[in-house]
RNA sequence: GUGGGUGUAGCUCAGGUGGUAGAGCCCCAGGUUGUGGCCCUGGUUGUCGUGGGUUCAAGUCCCAUCACUCACCCCA
């Protein structure tokens, strides 16, 4: 019986690994220009962290985490509560007033894997710590804009405001006994979700549920002064830098940390997977988590997604060019020769690379087109003689001859 | 946790009503005695997911089981 991969655990093959590298390296590209840092975080946390901050009744706490019941410990679920331990743990409050920190990496979630959904994933954390105003909210989703425009993905932003602690509560109330007046007509779920956490009822994809509650009562326009006004600003804010975003007054999120603003990238290219980036503030998080009082706000976006969204564009990829030099040697010492050859030309920072198991030089040749070799060098026994030998630009189909100790120095020339 | 779909070569997949396994791609060799891509010729690879049942005979029918996958729930 081979061994296999856990279900929901994926590698991550080399071709794919390339696409990878272009999200990651474009990640930082942009994030560099919007002044964020990186932070590396451990995998394992105290389970403890995870139920203060995500909350112990979302099902992520509930049943989703990957847990050691008998240390207490639990393989990230999200990164956000384990970047808010280290700004805890480090004090990073006093290192300057406003933290602007990134972190990427793999995070873990017992859920049933489905298209876009796997059990290690992985996420771009984004986060700033230490400002309240609504210029970074803005700021924020038009970083999210400038990642997806980046990567060339079309993705639409929906945005909402989920009130703070103080008229949150009034609001519950209000839409409690909207739905309350309807439940008879409401899904199983929904009946469930209205006493557990009635929000969600909002967000029942179900066309029943969604046509009773197609006039509920919406956070929005129950906010309390203050968060009105901040959501106000922030609008005022995407349409001064020109970000196009739509308001769902529906839009929920299943963290209990999230106040005020929350948003979401969406696309509907990935089947049931809507989203690919979302995020919101959680002003008083960190003061939960013990913590000073520093405001935040922040977003994650689903690396396989994303990737997801790049394979199925019109993939016109081209060929990646893997080596400078393949060196085909022909019989037992010009093999010697070669192999020492290719050592003094990786030496010198080349990427080169030979066939050890003395093959056809047609199968040699096949080697080298596979790999995108830039050049061949063609070396047996009358070129070792005679201290020169045919060097075959594989684009072109150019072949020259050339000073066997000349090679390198041809290399430095046509090699940028 | 619940429901649907699919399991045949390394990959993508054919195999009406049962008759001892196929194609394309990939890979390898040759055509071209030392030259890649295109072309031609030939070749390698299978416990037909697994276990049981019906039958003279099962990839094909029946049952069970496992795996994968999509969707619900939830979420990035």
């Amino acid at each position: 019986m081979k061994v296999k991969a856990l279900n929901g655990f994926k590698d991550i093959l080399p071709d794919d690994v390339l696409i990878w590298r272009r999200v990651e390296e474009t990640a930082r590209k942009v994030l560099e220009r919007f002044h964020f840092a990186e932070i590396r975080l451990p995998v394992l946390e105290k389970t403890e962290l995870f139920a203060r901050s995500i909350g112990s009744d979302t099902d992520i706490v509930e049943k989703e985490m990957y847990t050691f019941v008998d240390k207490q410990i639990t393989m990230r679920p999200e990164a956000t509560a384990s970047l808010m331990r280290a700004y805890i743990e480090h004090n990073m409050h006093g290192l300057r007033p406003v933290q602007r920190l990134f972190t990427i990496g793999p995070m873990f979630r017992h859920e049933r894997p489905q298209k876009g959904r796997l059990r290690q994933f992985h996420q771009l954390d984004v986060e700033v710590l230490g400002s309240a105003s609504p210029r970074l909210d803005a700021e924020l989703m038009s970083l999210g804009e400038s990642l997806f425009s980046e990567l060339g993905v079309s993705t639409s932003l929906e945005i909402n405001s989920l009130g703070c602690p103080d008229c949150r509560p009034g609001y519950r109330q209000i839409l409690l006994s909207f739905i309350n007046e309807r439940i008879d007509q409401l899904c199983e779920d929904c009946r469930r979700r209205s006493v557990n956490n009635p929000l969600r009822v909002l967000d029942c994809k179900k066309p029943g549920c969604r046509k009773q509650v197609e006039d509920a009562p919406s956070v929005i326009e129950h906010l309390c002064e203050n968060c009105s006004t901040h959501f106000t600003e922030v609008r005022k804010n995407l349409d001064l830098l020109g970000v196009e975003y739509l308001v769902n007054k529906f839009m929920v999120r299943g963290l209990d940390y999230y106040v005020r603003t929350t948003f979401e990238f969406i696309t509907d290219q990935l089947g049931a997977q809507s989203a690919v980036c979302a995020g919101g503030r959680y002003d008083g998080l960190i003061e939960m988590l013990g913590g000073p009082k520093v405001p935040g706000i922040g977003f994650a976006m689903g690396i396989e997604r994303l990737v997801l969204l790049l394979k199925q564009r019109d993939g016109l990829e081209e060929k990646m060019e893997e080596l400078d030099l393949f060196i085909a040697g022909l019989g037992d010492e010009a093999s010697d020769f070669s192999f020492k050859l290719m050592h003094e030309l990786r030496e010198r920072g080349y990427r080169a690379d030979m066939d050890l198991d003395s093959k056809s030089l047609k199968s040699q040749m096949k080697q080298a087109d596979k790999a995108g070799a830039r050049f061949v060098v063609i070396i047996g026994s009358q070129e070792l003689e005679n201290k020169q030998a045919p060097l075959r630009n594989m684009k072109t189909g150019e072949q020259t001859d050339l000073q066997l100790a000349a090679i390198g120095d041809f290399l430095a020339n046509a090699v940028d």
